[in-house]
DNA sequence: CGCGTATCTTGACGAGTGTCAAGATTTCTC
DNA sequence: GAGAAATCTTGACACTCGTCAAGATACGCG
């Protein structure tokens, strides 16, 4: 009967006296924190669905067939549907804000880091056509329900610093500065991967690789000093 | 009770015994598609209510009482909601997408264009948000809903025309070409127009301003030889 | 074991949806 | 002006939705 149902305010009687609360012997066993885990499998199995249907057409009871709990159990963990979907996009970014991470580390050379860079970018594409259209549509709703606004802005703040993470980098590597401002660059990119994704989902013959050229012609413009950006490059070492 | 519903298959019953049909007394009279011009007027209002709720939250009954019909009678005009849908994007695409052709008209130097270009921009944000949101919206609906894709794609190209028309206009007016893709570039001016939308509906100050800026650093880089393009121009001559 | 709590299932309620058919109303034609 | 066709209104249908409450089940601690 109780009804928590979760929010923020962490009630203080979850937890044991205090004691032994960062005890070496098992660090697994949360008692209280096995709800977080229920709403991130509750999450996980969620995205699927609103990944398949889109925000407005998955339901709470299509959500829960495709998982292994029933349609009620939402509002044990969840005061809302909303609150389910917030969590949702929220936890997901978390996931995949790092993506590019790899890239930053890894990359050796200007050329390489595009190489790299156009890529993942496919790859993301091709693996996760899903949840990248499911981020455009809740950031779409956004623009029409207020109570949306504050995670959008969040999450799109994420990706603009991870773009810029990107280039920050691709520039250290060609010795020089990035001559375009964070959000306009940002901008960019996210216009045209939406672009890109449109023509994956259609079906598109060469979207893809259309893709991965745009960016690669993209990234030069992107640096202050024009100098002849390591033109001539050896640009193979990566298919 | 017929019931024809308006498939495109015109019924040759309407017209008179097809004599006097390019007839000089009656132009503005034709009898049978006054169907066509109840079909606009009912997506003019139903646009209204998309602009306002979105794709998902507009219903039927909400878009006939915002009008001066029924519920009933959309069905009557149309097979279907999503019929009545693309109707109106379709209709408001035509209006729309020579929006910006008075500023490839009068544009009189490259830094004149970009001005002129700038303020449209802006001045559709502020005009227009909840038509631009709406499309936003259908298109990321049409990512889930194949029985979109076709009119989406099909403004969406319209709309790449629309931008490689100003560019192409730009480079003209600065005595070069433009040296990177419509659809690049066309991407690229979605994506950081949908930010600068999604500042503006969050209330972000200074997000037009941005956009107009963004786009005045962006106009230059599009264009092949960087020869000093049109710096110490006289670029008055538009507030 | 047995009790109390946490967790989950089931079933229902009311509101809202697209759709459609039957009838009322307007409009046009002879 | 009468009759027919086009146009519009009304009311209902089958259905889905989010929400919630009451009861069933699992679990942990004494």
């Amino acid at each position: 009967m109780v009804r928590m149902a979760s929010t923020g305010a962490r009630e203080g009687v979850s937890f044991p006296p205090m004691t032994q609360v960062a005890a070496p012997k098992s660090p697994r066993r949360t008692p209280a924190d096995k709800h977080d885990e229920r709403r991130k499998a509750l999450a996980e199995s969620a995205l699927r669905t609103l990944g398949e249907l889109g925000y407005a057409r998955a339901s709470l009871r299509e959500i829960a067939n495709n998982s292994e709990f029933s349609h009620g159990v939402v509002h044990y963990y969840f005061n809302d549907k909303l609150e389910l979907i917030v969590f949702c996009v929220r936890y997901y970014k978390e996931t995949c804000v790092h993506r590019y991470d790899g890239v930053v580390a890894e990359a050796t050379s200007p050329d390489d880091l595009v190489a790299r860079f156009g890529d993942k970018l496919v790859e993301t594409i091709v693996e996760e056509a899903p949840m990248h259209r499911l981020w455009y549509d809740l950031r779409s709703q956004s623009m029409f329900e207020e109570s949306l606004r504050e995670a959008v802005t969040q999450i799109d703040q994420s990706l603009e610093d991870m773009i810029a993470r990107v280039v920050n980098r691709y520039a250290a590597l060609a010795g020089t500065e990035p001559a375009i401002a964070a959000p306009v660059v940002y901008g960019m990119f996210d216009g045209v991967f939406q672009q890109a994704l449109l023509g994956y989902l259609n079906g598109r013959d060469g979207a893809l690789e259309d893709l991965r050229n745009q960016v690669a012609g993209l990234m030069p413009m992107l640096l202050a000093q024009p100098a002849e950006t390591t033109i001539s490059h050896e640009q193979g070492e990566l298919a």
